[in-house]
DNA sequence: TGTACATCAGTGAACGCGCGTTCACTGATGTAC
DNA sequence: TGTACATCAGTGAACGCGCGTTCACTGATGTAC
């Protein structure tokens, strides 16, 4: 692994342990096992280090669009959210500490706009799915396909919220929740 | 209005404009109008000031159980969808910042569960909103109180923080968008 | 093969700055006799 | 009423510390002839 990448891990350890107010050059090197110095060959400062953390750290989201057609339409959704939960867990901590620095908040949403991803993708991602199985006819009636998504990952989002501020590292029963979730929507 | 008053103010809106890691104390005194010195006449240290902003200047959630029985259960739970999205617009830059210093967390945490309110409670207002409807029979059918109430708030939650990642103070066209999500609950 | 130089990953030690915090102080107002 | 003291809100200036960042350097490896 290369010294860059071994960085990159350090960093996104620590700011998850101590959060980014805490999440020093010195105990980033630290972590590391390298010198702080090394920091400044690999990065132009601190936010490049924090920007790449969240570009290259933040684990990817499967898309659930890829199951269309096929399995169980409600076993579907269950398994899209749960997955949604396990995403939001892992990537909230990080996203929230972006709202401590609103100078760094402004660059993020530049670099991340940019690239046509972005908070709101994962809301998509279901809407698109629902769309989906609406043009096959395995949703019976004309459901809002926008409102569902909103709501699923709505309540995905702040479950997984309500699991960090608890300190947790998982949403607990998520695969439960994620049944009594999709059962309260007007869909099936 | 005493010091202390419009020290906390002052500390409010330094903490919205620019974040809590930028959230210094010359700022905040200067913000105030008096010196840095001030502060510690009537604060521990700046961590005692951050947490009683949180605890003093985070505003109130109205509780929807008093319209329970009365007028529309749509337009209520419309309502309070709309009530949910500008408590999370208003508190949510504030609430995530927590997030970017993991000591700071846990304070809060213990100081806020010890007083029974937190994170869970909007969500558990809607849910015991729903419960008093249902004891008066205004809700047909055996839906999940608890489930609608996760979706609703969840959703509220998560359009307010995609509309402050956005820069935005207000989520737009909320009053729509809450009778979008209100619908496509398998309540009505 | 040896030699002279170039490149490159990495570091120890220092730098200056801005931060949170404290100290000794002032001047206005209240109060006892 | 005057006087002597106490209280209290508030401040200017300094303090030390830890932070992000830079500098001059080392030692290992590659390369040209």
């Amino acid at each position: 692994m290369t010294a860059r990448e071994t960085i990159l891990d350090a960093a996104a350890q620590v700011m998850r342990d101590r959060g980014i107010a805490r999440a020093t050059t010195k105990e980033i090197a630290r972590q590391a096992g390298y010198s702080e110095a090394l920091l400044y060959k690999h990065f132009a400062d601190k936010q490049d280090i924090y920007l790449s953390v969240l570009k290259e750290r933040v684990t990817g989201l499967s898309d659930p669009v890829a199951l269309v057609g096929s399995g169980d339409v409600r076993e579907n959704l269950v398994d899209a959210t749960v997955g949604l939960m396990e995403f939001y867990v892992g990537s909230f901590p990080m996203s929230a500490s972006i709202f401590s620095d609103v100078e760094l908040l402004v660059t993020w949403r530049k670099g991340i706009t940019a690239k046509g991803a972005g908070p709101h993708w994962p809301a998509r991602t279901i809407e698109r799915y629902l769309d989906g199985e609406l043009a096959l006819g395995r949703i019976p009636g004309e459901p809002d396909a926008y409102a569902a998504a909103a709501l699923l990952c709505g309540a995905a989002f702040q479950h997984a919220f309500l699991a960090c501020f608890d300190g947790l590292d998982a949403v607990p029963d998520a695969e439960a929740l994620a049944g009594r979730l999709v059962d309260a929507l007007a869909i099936i």
